[in-house]
DNA sequence: AGCTAAATCGAGAATGATTCCTGATTTAGG
DNA sequence: CCTAAATCAGGAATCATTCTCGATTTAGCT
């Protein structure tokens, strides 16, 4: 049976490129795809708890029966230079990972640790100040709410 | 020679204690107060680097020959429990502590990891708006402004 | 469809940060 | 002083993350 040719692969958004993560101009690495990064990213963007590496590892275990941790690490490496996923550091330690790179922020319970997302807009007049007072330029602002979640908040009463 | 009592020691605000550090009321831990602890913090507030456990040991060994690492990391906990001090989780995964308990920003530089304090005032409207539209009651709000600071931002260009 | 080089994989070892354990020392009260 | 509890130093243990390496898969090219 006749094979149609498999779409090419979307490079993701160069300019969302993190800077650790620059490659020669001249001689841009190759990328094959493969689908454990492609379920991997499906699964990111899925969800909107913020999973940990550990959560995705389980949670494709079924899937690939011989997947490994260090094969969701790199892969979460790629995302993330890609800027197709962003890591949110957590107050425990262990990192996060967040399907969504639109701009947005978060709300973090102080007790059982969950991220939210908020649809939150931080007025724009906050960089300018900023570049006026400082000298300094922002290409990106995260605001983190600190609280008890519903949940949490609901238990402790 | 008579010695003159030390003073007593000034317990920290109970009420900034983080919430999974709660003792008993009943019977509160007594503290004894050590020269590690004491000088550990008056580290933490002579800078403004916020600096990781690793650096605040590096920082004492000359002082404390015999110090370990195990102490710097317990006493860091006892101070974070108290409150009179923060844990301020960076993107390298690595916990850095911030000896001003007062809320306040931070710029963190993209190349070098800098974290530098900022003073900038957030328009409490954002906290309404979060509870009207969210049902969620913030304590705490912590931004950070990402990009280049003014050294690598020059070496760049 | 075959051929090859580069990319990626899985397994497991290595690393690095942080926590835990233990017996010795120090502190706060009485 | 005396004692109980807190804290210490040192070292082992744990946990997240990265690295190594030989085997497998992908993409590009006849
Ligand atoms: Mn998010
Ligand atoms: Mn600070
Ligand atoms: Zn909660
Ligand atoms: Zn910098």
């Amino acid at each position: 049976m006749r094979r149609v040719s498999s779409p090419r692969i979307p490079h993701a958004d160069p300019s969302a490129q993190r800077a650790e993560c620059a490659e020669p101009a001249d001689r841009p690495r190759r990328r094959n795809r493969t689908v454990q990064r492609e379920r991997l990213l499906e699964m990111l963007r899925s969800t909107d708890t913020h999973p940990t590496a550990a959560d995705l590892f389980e949670g494709l275990r079924g899937e690939f029966p011989r997947l490994s941790l260090g094969t969701v690490y790199r892969n979460l490496e790629v995302l993330v230079c890609e800027g197709t996923v962003e890591q949110v550091p957590s107050q425990s330690g262990v990192m996060r990972y967040d399907g969504n790179p639109q701009p947005h922020h978060h709300f973090v319970c102080d007790a059982c640790g969950d991220i939210r997302d908020l649809d939150i807009q931080l007025p724009s007049a906050l960089t300018t100040r900023l570049q006026r007072r400082y000298k300094l330029r922002a290409d990106r602002v995260r605001v983190d709410f600190f609280g008890l979640c519903e949940t949490c908040s609901d238990r402790d009463s």
